[in-house]
Order: structure tokens, then C-alpha cells, then sequence
RNA sequence: CGGGGCGUAACUCAGUUUGGUAGAGUGCUUGGUUUGGGACCAAGAUGCCGCAGGUUCAAGUCCUGUCGCCCCGACCA
């Protein structure tokens, strides 16, 4: 059982510590490294290149779809941040502001952006004008701040690197295919490229986006049972419009309103690949986006051969397009399988002098720990397969059925609170009848809170689970981070 | 932001009770032997004791403040 076996003893096991498991991965897997400015981190090139990787495939993917990449500064004048009520209300607290511009004390402060609908408001009313003019597809790939009060890596720092569309529309319409569109962009990158189902679903009311009609979010769960937002798509209907006076002139002539929307993922989506693929051997990165995809560990390396096979096999894959390295440092290879545990690697592959007597190698799947002799002249075939289904569909696999395993059906409150106090947190699909009263009292009583309402809906009941008047609809339920 | 815990070498930590020369293991450097699950021997280097004030002849140790990390709550991508 070479998978359970605890074999880095730097790693806090997960059910011992869960957030200490969480941190130590971070940390030893070369991720980042803290500053002395609280919650702002360095995020080290092993973390920034998985990054890099999730830039690129969703960057393809926006672009598919037919967006366009902008940039918008990073500051926001207090008197526009102001102009859209709710959007204000939920974002004053925690914005950062620029005061002073050198020494001289600023006239109207500015907001360092927490997000940029307002930038992108003030922009659109400057440069849409006709029917002709729309749609507007726009995205970009910057950081925001947000100055939170607790903090911790990738899943909430002040500082956070992410992508946010902001598009524009004629119709409403138009606009609500638009936000469903890009959840759905979302949820098939989480689970094709990251191997994390998620569920798709609607926020409610009292959860959704300061000055947006509608929230639609995916939400996946974490190893510990919590719930993790891993992205948002939002419906502002023409609300910004009116508050930012954008309009256009229509076929008839006529002065109206647009419509808009806006959706975003940020690093936290790192965070969630450790908490729902990591182990107590450290990081299980999904191939999509693993930095080394492939790493050749020669055993006897001075023997002679050793070295010229594995420059061989890392040449023959790199021809294919897979991120191989090999680690030839004098480090033992009991050190290096470790090491490249603890960062994830999907696959090592082990070559020695009795492998390449008998023409073969050793190849090991991270996810699952399984190793297996691979004939050399079947080794690209073999590694291209792990990598691009094997892999991915395991770890999906692995994933989805942890996630089956904690969530719970229930209709009753009691029911709620015994399944997890039985199974640990987990996702709790229970119906609701669509009261806030009700929704902040199955938190109150049960310590689970709304998370969406999915549109894969199961009639588990006709009541409520709170109150017992009839029920609206299925709700999944869960602590979040 | 409230309650609790912790900051000493790159890492894990002893030393703080009772103020009096800065410690260990791991890691790092060099040389050699090793190499199929974190190897071994030998020789070395490494400290604003988180930071800033204060008390004292003397502060890692006592006092005040501050910053950071972890846990539990409330808020959030």
C-alpha cells in the first residue's frame, strides 16, 4: 500500500492537521513564499508556471469563444466606485486606498481595484453609441485587492491574480447566454484540465454579486468536506448601464440601455487543485497543468549508458510536446521520488542499467502510485496516454467519488445534522422553499450554508427542510472557505 | 475583527520559569564512497533570538507596542 504509507515525514498528515497539510504543501512544494505585507505572497515559479498553464488553456478557450483581451488601470476614482449602490455597499470594506501621490495628498482618493466593472462601465459609455457597436467582449488577466481581514494562499489573499470578462450586450437575452456560456467554459476547463467535477448552479439571493441580477457559480469540494467557489459568472441585466448612463441607439432609432455581464477565475483555482487532488505525499497536479509533466529519474546514473538513455526517452517526449525533465543531481533516488511526489509530477519514469538490458523502463503514476515497466520503444505511446487520459480520467474518477461519498441527501434538519456528524462535512442536497428566514436558519441549526441551487435539480421532497411549506427548489448546502 | 496558541540558523525545535559568553538535529559547502523509496564517512560555513521602543551594569529571557504565522468564530474569489 505504497500510496498510504506516509513517506515524507515534512508533510503534517491531512487528517491530523488539514490546514497545516494545506500550508506545508505550499510551502515545500515550492508554490510561494509569504512577504512581510500580510496576505501578499511571492508566488515561485513552480506555482506561477501551473498558472501559466491555466492562463494559456483558458485564454484559448475565451478566445474561441470570441473574446478579446484588454487592460484597465489598476486605480479607481472614489467618485466612480460610487456610482453603482449595491456594487459599493459589497466592495467599500475592503478596498485599499491610494491617498497620496508623492507627498502631495490626493483631491479624490483613488480605490485600488478590488474588481473593474466600474472601469469597464466608464469605458463602454464612452465608446458604444450604436446597435453597431455590440456586443463587446471583453477580458483581462490582472490582479486585484481586496484587503481581507484572514488570509491564506491562493484560496484568499490581498492581493489575487485572476481574469475577469466583462462583456456587453444588446438584448438581455443575448446577455444570459453569455453568463451561462462562460460557467459552462469554466466548468469543462475544471473538470477536462484540472480533473475537478464541480456543480454547476445558481447563487441565491442573499449570496450573489454586489449589484448583479443573478450569480451563477461553480462550487467543487475539498478533501476536509468543505465547499470551495471556483468560479463565478454573473447577469447584471442593464443595472450598470443606468447607474454608468451607458446607451445605445437602436434599429428603431431609439435610445436603450444595454445589458451585461461579467465572470471570473483567480489562483484560488490552485488551491482547490491541492485540496481536492493532494495526498500525504504532497501536491497531485492534474497533466493539463503540470509544470514537468514527466520526470526521468536514472538509478545509477555514473553506470555507463544510464545518462544517454534518459536524455533518449526525454528527447523523444519533448519531440511530442510533453514537459519532461530529468533530475541528474547526486541526490539518491529514494530522495528524488520523494521530491517529486511532494511537487506533483503525474508521471516519473525510472531508468536503470537492468532496465535497459532488458529494453524496458519504470514508469509511475502520481494520482494512485502505481508503477509499471513500460518497453521503451513503447514509451512516448504509453506516456502520451497516461497523460492525456489515463491520468485526468483517474483523478476525475477519484475525485468525483470522494465527492459522492460526502454529499448527503436529507429532509429533515436533523437529518442534516446527523449525516454530518456520522460522514463528515460534506455537500448536503436538501429542498428549500426560497425564504432567506429559512436559508439563514439551516446555517444557524445545521452550521451548512447555501452554496447554489444546481441546475440538476432532484425532487427530494415537496417540503421545505427548514419550515415545511412547500419547496422551490433543491439546494446544495455546505461550509465553505 | 473577536477568542486562543506561536515567532531563536535555510527547516524542526531546545534555551525564557529564576536576566549573566547563542545551542541540537536536519539542511547547506568541500572531498570520498554510494545509488531500484528521503544513503554513509570526514572536514567546514551559517544567527539584527520577528521588528521598534522601554526597564537594567547587563535582555533571547522582564514590560509596552507592532508585524507575521496557525487554530476556532463572523466576512469574502
Amino acid at each position: 500500500m505504497a500510496k498510504d504509507k506516509k513517506l515524507v515525514e515534512a508533510i503534517t498528515s491531512m487528517d491530523e492537521d488539514f490546514a497545516k497539510w494545506y500550508t506545508d504543501i505550499v510551502k515545500k512544494a515550492e508554490l510561494i513564499e509569504y512577504t512581510s505585507v500580510k496576505g501578499c505572497m511571492v508566488i515561485r515559479p513552480y506555482g506561477y508556471a501551473i498558472w501559466e498553464n491555466m492562463q494559456r488553456i483558458l485564454d484559448g478557450m475565451f478566445k474561441a469563444t470570441g473574446h478579446e483581451n484588454v487592460c484597465m488601470p489598476m486605480f479607481i476614482p472614489e467618485s466612480l466606485l460610487q456610482k453603482e449602490k449595491d456594487h459599493v455597499e459589497g466592495f467599500a470594506p475592503e478596498v485599499a486606498w491610494v491617498t497620496h501621490g508623492g507627498s502631495e495628498k490626493l483631491e479624490d482618493r483613488l480605490c485600488v481595484r478590488p474588481t473593474s466593472e466600474t472601469l469597464f462601465c466608464e469605458h463602454y459609455a464612452n465608446i458604444i453609441h450604436s446597435y453597431r457597436d455590440l456586443p463587446k467582449l471583453y477580458n483581462q488577466w490582472v490582479s486585484v485587492v481586496r484587503w481581507e481581514k484572514t488570509t491564506r494562499p491562493f484560496l484568499r489573499s490581498r492581493e489575487f491574480l485572476w481574469q475577469e470578462g466583462h462583456t456587453i450586450h444588446a438584448t438581455a437575452e443575448e446577455a444570459i447566454v453569455e453568463t451561462e456560456k462562460m460557467l459552462n467554459v469554466y466548468a469543462e476547463f475544471c473538470e477536462k484540465s484540472l480533473a475537478m467535477p464541480v456543480v454547476k448552479g445558481k447563487k441565491t439571493e442573499s449570496d450573489k454579486f454586489a449589484g448583479a441580477e443573478a450569480t451563477y457559480a461553480i462550487e467543487a469540494l475539498m478533501h476536509d468536506g468543505k465547499a470551495l467557489q471556483a468560479g463565478t459568472s454573473h447577469y447584471f441585466g442593464d443595472g450598470f448601464a443606468k447607474a454608468f448612463e451607458i446607451m445605445y441607439t437602436d434599429k428603431e432609432n431609439k435610445k436603450v440601455f444595454p445589458h451585461q455581464t461579467s465572470w471570473g477565475v483567480t489562483t484560488r483555482l490552485i488551491g482547490a487543485i491541492i485540496m481536492t487532488h493532494g495526498d500525504n505525499n504532497g501536491l497531485v497536479l492534474p497533466p493539463a497543468v503540470a509544470p514537468i509533466q514527466a520526470v526521468i529519474i536514472p538509478i545509477q546514473q555514473h553506470k555507463e549508458g544510464v545518462l544517454d538513455k534518459a536524455e533518449e526517452i526525454a528527447n523523444q517526449l519533448k519531440a511530442v510536446g510533453v514537459r519532461v525533465k530529468i533530475d541528474d543531481s547526486e541526490n539518491s533516488p529514494g530522495w528524488k521520488f520523494a521530491e517529486y511526489e511532494m511537487k506533483g509530477v503525474p508521471v516519473r519514469i525510472e531508468i536503470g542499467p537492468k532496465d535497459i538490458e532488458n529494453s524496458k523502463c519504470v514508469a509511475a503514476t502520481r494520482y494512485n502510485g502505481e508503477k509499471r515497466d513500460v518497453m521503451l520503444d513503447n514509451v512516448v505511446d504509453a506516456v502520451l496516454d497516461m497523460l492525456g487520459k489515463e491520468i485526468p480520467e483517474g483523478m476525475f474518477n477519484k475525485a468525483l467519488e470522494n465527492r459522492e461519498k460526502h454529499t448527503y441527501s436529507c429532509t429533515t434538519m436533523d437529518e442534516i445534522v446527523s449525516a454530518l456528524e456520522q460522514n463528515g462535512d460534506g455537500f448536503v442536497k436538501a429542498m428549500w422553499c426560497g425564504d432567506e428566514e429559512c436559508e439563514d436558519k439551516v446555517k444557524e441549526v445545521t452550521g451548512v450554508g447555501s452554496r447554489c441551487i444546481p441546475f440538476e435539480q432532484d425532487n427530494l421532497s415537496d417540503k421545505c427542510v427548514c419550515c415545511g411549506k412547500p419547496a422551490k427548489t433543491m439546494v446544495y448546502w455546505g461550509k465553505a472557505y
